[in-house]
DNA sequence: CAAGTCCTCCAAAACGTTTTGGCATTGTCT
DNA sequence: AGACAATGCCAAAACGTTTTGGAGGACTTG
């Protein structure tokens, strides 16, 4: 029922060997077959609709065109769209097909999934988490190209891409440093994970970067949420000299910040700016007024693990290049919470 | 550098041909192997690591334990993810892998990648959309297994799934008459989709079940978002008898009553209850207080898909089987936006 | 005119499996 | 004892490609 037409037959409907319409259908140099030859195995295979059979050529070339993309989990979060959809606009580009896996975060589930996707030959494998995290690289991915997506592995072993949180929380920072906001609350996250740290670090940084002290009081860590972001955000604001522009580690604690913040009766942005995180657009978009964050580039780090698993692919055949791990701009996303500081 | 070790290699490392090899790994029936041997097959090939190239296999049977997931817009939904996740599930039970793409709603994307598909080989497609629509199914699609996620075409050809929406309408009106409510306006979209149809159906249809009459003037139809939300909402809750009880179109329009609500003073759920639809987390979770809402039925959906993509598969040799269409239920989740009405 | 060089094409092998048909060997009936 | 069936194994073909190593002819060169 399927494609029965396979290179034989369109070699047949055009008088000539397979070998022949395979030179000219690959176009292969070294000028094997006469120019008109060739374009009457074109029209021929057109004609009968010939679509050659990738599992043969795979199997035949020992690559299979195909790669594995392995993730935790890929359906709570709404970033794993973007990274997805980069992923995929990027191995369209390679004529690549992607087979996705994900394994629930289930140690057992991701060897089985690395294994069925080595036993279907794929060429290279992204391994992807859906929250930027410092991973363990599994053993069973040695053997093939691999790149880690949103993930560092701290054995620096295979390349990797993920957000620049530093220069992400340095940007929102300036945005409301620009504003002439002088103190800032940080509503900080408390879990050990990457982007806590480098917030955190690029807050200090702004700070520096203005020739401005860091002031550890106006840093409060609270559960990522927006009851924490409500809790920690109420602490900050009933401060004796409370700070009149907030940083708040993801969108989500920034609502929470806002609920706060009109129960204390402070209008935003005329009394206190917001800057979120994440650019949540289910939660940015649509709170009052919307809110100015800082954009993940989950598109963009889609794009760029395929790409370079792509050249590590290219020379698996020279000695390994060196990993080296890379960190995107998470560039701020203005709307309207932001302003200048009222005049106390 | 990859899997040196192939059938072969197991066969000479046991003392047998690659035959028997294959009929113990395969556990052929008809007894053509001692089960001693077969058991010394299996160790060794254990002991070597080995991994059948599906590559190989699936050429020599003609199928390639892969099916194609293709589907309009993977990244801008939050739904999408539920879908696949469950897609990803069973095909895994059923020991296929999913080639996943996307075509951005380009109709030569999606030829490209459905011929993409045909050339790996997949034994099946499922052509999916991120939220229920009528489509015309490809003709490229006529050739092989495949099936409508989210979707139905008007030709019927194909079996196809989507979430009862006449159902999950109707359960949401009866939480409210239920809690003692009579004068229900019902926040519509104003698009013409087959939810918007369904949906008012199953308004109807709760109000006949209690034989109660349907009041029209009770149904205002905005632009689907939470602006839309809040005009629509506006407009049923300054009649001169307003309605005690809201069912909205879906979370975003409830989002934007609810802001019509705290405009007009009234109090959720004490004043006025309110429905949604969807059950977008991020909103229902978030609003305050917790918005009770209609669930969609994606998981399942991506189960079904699959599940039923396999059977479809399993029966090509057949004839075509009568292509069913299948609604899901839409379960409705309880939260906190539902009371009785007030005694006026 | 002989020798070399292109140009165009093809036969055959190979990729790693699965499956068919058959060949010994052993056991079971008459 | 002879015929027949069952058991356990294997050789070879096949799936649909790509690539290697020529073959044959036409053309160029000295």
């Amino acid at each position: 029922m399927r494609s029965r037409i396979g290179i034989r037959e369109v070699a047949k409907a055009a008088g000539v060997s397979v070998t022949t319409v395979s030179h000219a259908l690959n176009d292969v140099q070294g000028a094997r077959v006469n120019e008109e030859t060739r374009q009457r195995v074109l029209a021929v295979a057109a004609d009968l609709n010939y679509a050659p059979n990738r599992l043969a050529s795979g199997l035949r070339n020992l690559q299979s065109q195909t790669i594995g993309f392995i993730s935790d989990e890929i359906s709570t979060t709404p970033f794993a769209g973007k990274m997805i959809l980069g992923a995929q606009h990027a191995a369209k580009k390679h004529g690549l097909l992607l087979i996705m896996i994900n394994t629930d975060g289930d140690a057992q589930a991701e060897a089985q999934g690395i294994q069925a996707l080595l036993q279907h030959q794929v060429d290279g494998i992204v391994y992807a988490t859906m929250y930027h995290r410092r991973i363990q690289v599994p053993d069973s991915l040695k053997g093939i190209p691999a790149v880690l997506l949103d993930a560092t592995s701290p054995e620096a072993s295979l390349p990797s891409v993920v957000p620049d949180e530093f220069g992400g929380a340095r940007a929102a920072m300036h945005e409301l440093l620009a504003a002439g906001h002088r103190r800032i609350g940080f509503v900080s996250n408390q879990d050990a994970i990457p982007a806590t740290a480098g917030r955190l670090d690029g807050v200090k940084a702004a700070f520096a970067g203005h020739g401005l002290p860091y002031d550890p009081a106006l840093t409060v860590a609270a559960e990522s949420s927006t009851d924490g972001g409500y809790t920690a955000a109420m602490q900050l604001l009933t401060l004796p000299a409370r700070p009149t522009g907030l940083f708040c580690f993801n969108d989500q604690m920034a609502m929470g910040a806002y609920r706060a913040a009109a129960e204390l009766g402070l209008k935003i942005p005329a009394d206190l700016s917001v800057v979120g995180f994440d650019n949540l657009e289910l939660i940015s978009g649509f709170l009052h007024p919307r809110l100015t964050t800082v954009q993940l580039p989950h598109y963009e780090m889609g794009v760029w693990a395929i790409n370079r698993l792509e050249e590590e692919i290219a020379r698996a055949k020279d000695g390994p290049h060196e990993p080296l791990r890379t960190a995107l701009d998470c560039p701020i996303v203005r709307r309207a919470s932001v302003a200048p500081p009222p005049l106390l």
